[in-house]
DNA sequence: CTATGTTTTTAGACTAATCTAAAAATAATT
DNA sequence: AATTATTTTTAGATTAGTCTAAAAACATAG
């Protein structure tokens, strides 16, 4: 389907875009990430834009369309069920499964790898402790934290909100919160529980206890 | 170490060679099994003839040096783990396994393949039932016939022979029948047992009773 | 707001692997 | 042995991905 080269560029996209709050990926941060030249960066993503998986506009930066994050996610996917295949079944060391990883992350079945999930015994983290997601592409709830519990100054993405009242998921799309933003903590007041959050690393807002309880982070 | 390609290509000359008794292999015989044209293959032959891996000459076919071999062997006998892997562990049919053993053939890892080996039980046979080689590039023991009970007019390779008198050892040296030569039986004789057999596609030569009872075969 | 510095893009060239079309060598047939 | 047919090689072009060097855009400091 896409190019082993291909797949690389957009799983870095991906890893600059969680580490830097979700904005717009640069083209020097892509060249640095991949160990290559900013030159050569622009004519990927030019290619990849063609194609669908990114949004580039000329000097303002790179962000994945939902097409290309799912690329990028389900590498990471086969990436890291490898990597627990490597540590549980083969007796590899923590430190010895990255590099065979890499390459094994590009083998394209996905028989292949609905069945090693399942011979895993679908784990939830890889190795490291990162989490696995899923066939969708999604993130797996457990390592979901409520906002409540969110740490100050910590990098997280919204994954989640409590789906059991209708109202709060209105009062949520009123505020623009959608799913997959960067969400930071900035201040916490103990006084009556709410909080000063920042969103997609530009928008500060005020929450209030009750909304902090209802709504789920995951860390980057 | 080498590329996709070029594992691909020593693979294919492998294949062919063991096919047609082990002789030269045509330009557009590999071009045919690599699905490529003939014009691609005399430059890939001129490539890996500058780096040792294949005794090549212009319009003169091609052969696998043994360091060529070593590669080929070394490809086959990761994609034969991986299909014992695919149907034992991870339930693929038996018809299902090609395609995907044909991408993880070329992982670059001796440590997994050492660790998956082990893994399998160090199997013998791969679903199909032909035979793994081991880690020196050496097929099992358990194939090979002895040169008494060859089939007149089969392919073989001439894969082992009793080490417990040095004489006959010696007497093979003389005769230039060294390991990995291809091997048939032309003639048998029942009168006393002896047999007319041909080396390398070439010499026709006779052997008694007593040579063929300590020399053995693999089948192609 | 101009000058300087950094980032990004363009232009042009390189490598590996491929192709088509034509030439050269080998093999087969009369 | 000469002609025809087949196989193989050469010549030159193409594509994906990369590079260097220079130009263009953007950012920052005075």
């Amino acid at each position: 389907m896409f190019s082993f080269t291909e797949e690389n560029y957009l799983k870095a996209i991906f890893k600059l875009s969680q580490r830097d709050g979700g904005s717009e990926v640069s083209t020097n941060g892509i060249a640095e990430e991949l160990a290559t030249k900013a030159a050569s960066v622009t004519d990927m993503l030019r290619k990849l834009s063609e194609k669908g998986l990114v949004n580039y506009e000329k000097y303002k930066g790179v962000t994945l369309t939902p097409a290309g994050r799912y690329v990028a996610v389900t590498i990471i996917r086969k990436h890291r069920l490898w990597e627990v295949f490597l540590c549980n079944k083969l007796k590899f060391r923590w430190d010895e499964v990255h590099e065979v990883a890499e390459q094994l992350e590009h083998i394209q079945s996905d028989l292949l790898i609905d069945r090693l999930d399942e011979f895993l015994g679908y784990p939830q983290n890889d190795p490291h402790g990162d989490p696995i997601p899923n066939k969708k592409g999604e993130f797996p709830k457990e390592l979901q934290i409520c906002v409540a519990d969110a740490k100050v100054g910590v990098k997280y993405t919204i994954s989640g909100a409590s789906d059991e009242d209708t109202n709060f998921l209105k009062y949520l799309d009123k505020l623009e919160i959608t799913l997959g933003l960067p969400f930071e903590v900035e201040e916490r007041f103990e006084f009556d529980g709410s909080m000063s959050v920042k969103i997609s690393g530009k928008r500060t807002l005020q929450i209030s206890k009750e909304v902090a309880q209802h709504l789920f982070v995951t860390k980057v």
